[in-house]
DNA sequence: CACATTTGTGGGAGCGTTCCCACATGCGGG
DNA sequence: CCCGCATGTGGGAACGCTCCCACAAATGTG
């Protein structure tokens, strides 16, 4: 334990030549054939590796990318941690886990994240994200938020066509002749759920005989069954159902089928994520798939980008997603 | 953008006082109180914050825990990380994730956890992550495996008594009056998940009037679904269904009430793990608790105190968990 | 054959910290 | 009054790398 790891200065010696020598090998310069092999040689013996941290300290790039995101309860997270992960490797860098639990934990996390010199930040937290976002902007460290929108359009960012899924889903139920339709809103934090919400009702309302009622899910296992069990009930309960997220969706299904409502039968539920278990024979839930993979190579790119330098647009991608209709909203 | 970010030297500039003087604040020295307030002061001006990276330098830590982890796809696993997130912020660190996926993906993880000055490593992966814990100890990078273990009982590590797990299991099917029992295993380099399969064996067989089947479900969606498929049909079907994780008995279930069988009326099953989902009501799965939380806290502070430098007692830490009855296996 | 040009090389400063050491103070006791 | 002894302080080396610059050797050109 005690027999310090070797350095360039090491390798130099051994292979008989300069440590800048053994730089221009793993940095990337011109060395002689056979200098080379000599040094690679010599590093193989050693076992050495170039110290990252030394090496971040005078390039200024320490190849790590923060990524802050909510509790991971929500299935769709993880598969959206997973696929960044993979891009973030392949564009050559490491990911930097920051998972937060509400508001409280922001403040900590953001101080965390500038403190360790990050090549760039992803925000994909449902809330409060903006502010962070703005943080980052002004301490002039690189950021992108995904699967969420900054209200002032200054953060750039990338999520799916919210409005437009919304929009599909309420014409879709509309066409299938429901005309009491119900909402599991999420947090208000979260502009990206508010603004399905708010496309939803606005397509409904806009179809003069069609009247819609919401209740807030908060983007709960609790708060969404609560919420669909409100608007599943009384004398002008609905007979549709979106959810701003598949995860609320999935207490709504429990919600409905508690009351002796079968989904797909006795009402029309849909979702929005498509999150993975979306699709288990348990569930069927219908819903508005976001296109996770596009997605996340967009963040990627849009944040290699500001590392690189280039200014960016501001504001926010959004891109086109598509309906996946399943057994939970088949009758309609 | 081109305003480069201050130094500590800025700082002491302003303050009047020297370099040192600043870092003291920061690492923990004595100050006098009227110059530390100055610097303090001074630091808010310019927003100074301590590079990490120079810290590092310097201190040799990083204060970076490195987790590798199978694909994410389990849902007992975000559930893990999100924990191991909390645990390791309390302690101190941060966490760098690295998600693989099969053996291929665990050579250049490795080269990046070793090349990256990581203070520790949390080996989470179900496969050859013994491998990797190998090359840590060799390299005198202090290690945990969580939730597996290493054959060579080399590498420190916490799990749940697996054995004690699946054996209760095991006696409590027995003394439900099953006798055609089944296993769906998993994959062979997952030792944790071999003992659990194998010890539900050794009691059934022990028995004497009891028969075992076992197909292996790979760990994953279909996987599980076949092998439960195909224990459930034919002229000597099983009663009983253990699945060695949470994960494959959602498809057992669904396997099951595809064949028209009900769970916890015409079949019992059985996972592991207790995965959030299993409690939900489209699944109500029975399963075997594995005490996350103190398998979390236990591994952090086994990791902590590799880091600070004691000899740790090699070997695998198991702790005891607790079975969770419900819907799947009522009639046992 | 003198000179420019290419090619590879080593020396050394610098990145922003920490930490050791030398050095000023202030103060009480011999 | 001078010595010891706390108590703070600043200077400067060190951490392991990159990268600029100067320079040597090999090659090409008039």
């Amino acid at each position: 334990m005690n027999n310090r790891r070797p350095t360039g200065t090491d390798v130099a010696r051994l292979a008989g030549v300069s440590k800048s020598a053994v730089s221009r090998v793993y940095a990337g310069g011109f060395v002689s054939e056979e200098a080379r092999e000599r040094i690679v040689e010599a590093a193989r013996i050693l076992k050495y590796r170039p110290n990252n941290t030394a090496r971040s300290l005078t390039t200024n790039r320490s190849h790590l990318i923060g990524l802050a995101i909510t509790g991971l309860d929500n299935q769709f997270y993880p598969l959206m941690v997973d696929l960044l992960h993979q891009a973030l490797r392949d564009a050559g860098y490491r990911m930097v886990l920051f998972v937060t639990h509400g508001e409280a934990d922001l403040d900590p996390v953001l101080d965390e994240l500038l403190g360790y010199r990050l090549d760039g930040v992803i925000l994909a937290s449902s809330s409060h994200a903006a502010r962070v976002g703005h943080e980052c902007l002004e301490a002039g460290v690189p950021v992108v938020m995904l699967n969420n929108v900054d209200p002032e359009d200054r953060v750039p960012g990338v999520c799916t066509d919210n409005v437009a899924g919304a929009e599909e889903i309420a014409r879709f139920l509309l066409d299938g002749g429901h005309r009491q339709l119900g909402v599991v809103s999420g947090l208000e934090e979260s502009l990206a759920a508010a603004e399905r919400a708010a496309a939803f009702t606005r397509i409904v309302e806009a179809h003069g005989e069609a009247t819609v009622r919401t209740e807030c899910g908060h983007f709960s296992e609790d708060g969404a069954y609560a919420a669909a069990s409100l608007l599943l009930s009384g004398p002008n309960r609905v007979t549709a159902l979106f959810c701003v997220t598949d995860f609320m969706a999935f207490f709504a299904l429990a919600a409905a089928r508690n009351l002796g409502l079968e989904p797909g039968r006795d009402v029309a539920i849909f979702g929005f994520d498509d999150d993975p278990i979306s699709s288990w024979r348990a569930f069927q839930l219908a819903t508005f798939r976001q296109p996770l993979e596009e997605m996340v190579a967009t963040a990627v790119d849009m944040l290699a980008a500001q590392i690189r330098g280039q200014a960016l647009p501001m504001g926010t991608r959004r891109l086109a997603g598509k309906i996946i209709l399943r057994l939970s909203a088949s009758f309609a």
